[in-house]
DNA sequence: ATGAGGACCTGCTCGC
DNA sequence: TGCGAGCAGGTCCTCA
């Protein structure tokens, strides 16, 4: 599944294909991948015409492409099964290819591919608009100008011309720090220069929750997903089930270690595992098999102790971890 | 406000 | 051989 160095693997790779293209035309072969664009598949697709791809970004397990002059962006989240592949404009249209894009170049065309289309894909502004403003939107969320309710309510032609009157306003150095409006609850991830440790260990010990919940939600700490989640507790020594409020700092720095550890190792395993006009983000390639120590190996030896792996129930999937190393 | 759990979705595997 | 149940899980939505 497409956690953090999946999707930075597809973003590095994706990045020198498209970088620079204009969009010929898009097309949506299955509505459901732009569920979330209130514009409609028809209204992407128009909207995506013309346009060039400036730059590819990631926050966590979501990834963009600015747009022209960096005022809007193509948002896309990979959902469990996405794909995002560079090729020849001419090979077949596999069944599961859900949008595609072409270029005014008629060179490489890039293809959308989700089986279980948890995916999507959306035409959106960014959040911020000028630093004074935006430091205003952190410390008070309502007070964003783009805000969920309006951008919404708002036509690509109206957002357009709104980001892009803002934008004007913007050092171009200011852009990378600018995400997507509607991933601005995502919290930076451990690999990004805005994580701030300090400021994630006191979050979470105010959270009355599991240690595992608290590593998948994406608002305190973006990028991790059941696979890492269990890898990192498992290199942690912490129990999945372990309460927040109790852990340690000592604790909360050993965990930060280990995801940091286990997402780079993973990102290094990740990036060696496609070639020029294949972007692969397929689960089962690579590192999946080789360097996991917990996730999916029930019943084999625990790495450290040799005690049999557990797999336990949780939030309707699975938990797997050594009853001995991680009480 | 916060946490917990269900819905969404499709292909594969397993057991009867 | 065929079929249905179970499983995989990221995010959003709803309910408590």
């Amino acid at each position: 599944m497409p956690e953090l160095p999946e999707v930075e693997t597809v973003r590095a790779g994706i990045e020198k294909h498209v970088v620079g293209r204009t969009v010929r035309a898009a097309e949506v072969l299955n509505p459901r991948a732009v569920r979330r664009d209130l514009a409609g598949p028809d209204g992407f697709a128009a909207a995506m015409a013309g346009r060039t791809f400036l730059r590819a970004e990631r926050r966590g397990k979501y990834l963009w492409f600015a747009l022209d002059d960096g005022s809007e962006a193509l948002l896309a989240h990979l959902g469990m099964s996405g794909q995002l592949l560079v090729g020849d404009p001419d090979r077949p249209l596999s069944p599961h290819v859900r949008a595609r894009f072409t270029f005014t170049d008629g060179g490489p065309d890039l293809r959308f591919t989700d089986q279980r289309t948890f995916g999507h894909l959306m035409l959106v502004p960014f959040a911020s608009v000028t630093l004074p403003e935006r430091a205003a939107a952190d410390a008070d969320p309502s007070a964003c100008l783009v805000g969920p309710s309006i951008a919404r309510l708002t036509g690509h032609a109206e957002r357009q011309a709104g980001a892009a009157r803002r934008s004007a306003t913007l050092p171009p150095s200011a852009y990378s720090r600018l995400v997507p409006e509607p991933i601005r609850h995502i919290a930076p991830d451990p690999l990004e220069d805005a994580f701030d440790p300090e400021d994630f260990a006191a979050r979470l010990a105010r959270k009355k929750t599991q240690v595992k919940r608290a590593l998948l939600d994406q608002s305190l700490i973006s990028g991790i997903g059941n696979i890492y989640a269990d890898e990192a507790l498992w290199r942690a020594k912490l129990h999945w089930a372990r309460p927040t409020d109790t852990l340690e700092r000592g604790e909360v720095s050993r965990l930060l270690d280990a995801v940091r550890d286990v997402l780079t190792e993973a990102l290094k395993a990740g990036g060696t595992s496609f070639d020029a006009l294949y972007v692969n983000v397929n689960g089962e390639s690579g590192y999946f098999d080789r360097s996991l120590n917990a996730y999916g190996r029930e019943g084999e030896p625990c790495g450290r102790c040799a005690t049999p792996i557990r797999r336990d129930s949780f939030m309707n999937r699975s938990s797997y971890s050594c009853p001995r190393c991680q009480k």
